[in-house]
DNA sequence: TTTGCCATTGTCCTGGCGGCCAATTTGCAA
DNA sequence: TTGCAAATTGGCCGCCAGGACAATGGCAAA
């Protein structure tokens, strides 16, 4: 039940629960705001898992992100972990960034990684830095599969694109199967696919 | 109608039926066997498509192959475009490699970058081999979902990991949809999960 | 020849998914 | 205040997917 300590930083209720199953590894604390990092490092804490997605904090460019991420190592969950993004949250400091909604395997492989001092980076970022590489640049592409959709469907967009049913997407937002469906649909039309596989293919940049 | 010749290299008829529609863009002309490709590149010809799948011909590592596709820009079509297959694929001379069954959009755009002389190469391959980079070695991981999968249930496992139907399954390898549906059942217990959605993460590596 | 694997197809049945029509509440902007 | 967009939920209905149970023919190894 012990553990090094860890820095669950996200206002997403429904996000919490989920990663709380990371208590077998590791001693959980719930934070709520970028201000929570401060402390954490000043207790001589390092791990931290921050979601991106709700917390609504500065841009990656900002350059204080590198002064709040001294001597702490973040993994970033992304709403969309493309290049741009995963580039600039590297950037910016994190030791890390994977898929908001990732399963509890690939965050637990993760932390371990940044926890033993290296970097954590998705197959997707890498990529297209090493396509940037061989031809000069980089294409945006299936980065913003989210464009248009609203916050709540994003969400219910990348947990389906998971491989989460309907009822087990409803039991983690803590609404009614129903709803899921309703956002699902509306990210179905929004994005012009007709199931929840064309949508995950999407989603994961593949076609 | 017109349009740079194109060779389309395969024994499976369902798959040159698949790729016939290519002949918007390129001549289209099929072949069956490797020892097409040589009067191919004399009558001046370069552009070929190459199904590895089931043509069954000597593997990659075989010298023979960088003299067999000297000065042809070959699209090798794999079964399983992981980082073994691809790079050995790309050490014997092919100008890039993608999934078999790889949507056409993403055929015609492969096709269209190795006809102007550059490399088409998989975001998979590019992402181990920068992985590589970092980490001195590459873990071959998900690689070989297809491992313990018959022939025919990984043809029928790729299709629906890219999205097809049953039913549209079905018709492209002229059987019955019941057909599919077992072979599809066979390759969910193998693979360990419980439908399509899951396979598909799983052949596409999330996960 | 026997045994076993593979490919093929059939029927029945259940459950989840997605479409369609409709309604309520909340918060923000004109 | 009057919208309007987003989030939420309900019911109904049809379809496809996947499981259960079962059978046949081909082909290769023992």
């Amino acid at each position: 039940m012990m553990g090094e300590p860890l820095l669950l930083l996200t206002r997403d209720d429904a996000l919490a629960t989920r990663w709380s199953a990371l208590g077998a590894e590791w001693s959980l604390v719930r934070g709520y705001a970028l201000s929570d990092l401060e402390p954490w490092r000043q207790q001589g804490r390092r791990l931290v898992l921050l979601d991106s997605d709700t917390l609504g904090f500065p841009a990656w460019s900002d350059p204080d992100w590198r002064e709040r991420l001294r001597s702490i190592a973040v993994l970033a969950g992304l709403g969309q972990p493309d290049d741009q993004t995963g580039a600039a949250a590297l950037r910016a400091g994190v030791c890390g960034f994977c898929h908001i909604y990732a399963p509890l395997e690939t965050l637990e492989a993760a932390l371990r990684v940044i926890a033993a001092g290296e970097l954590w980076v998705g197959r997707s970022l890498l990529s297209r830095m090493l396509r940037g590489l061989l031809h000069g640049q980089s294409e945006p592409r299936s980065a913003d599969w989210h464009t248009g959709l609203t916050v709540r469907e994003r969400q219910v967009a990348g947990l389906a694109a998971m491989g989460e049913s309907n009822d087990a997407i409803a039991r983690q937002l803590g609404i009614t199967p129903r709803t899921v469906k309703a956002h699902l649909s509306a990210a179905f039309d929004q994005l012009g696919v007709a199931d929840r596989l064309q949508l995950a293919l999407r989603v994961h940049g593949i076609r």
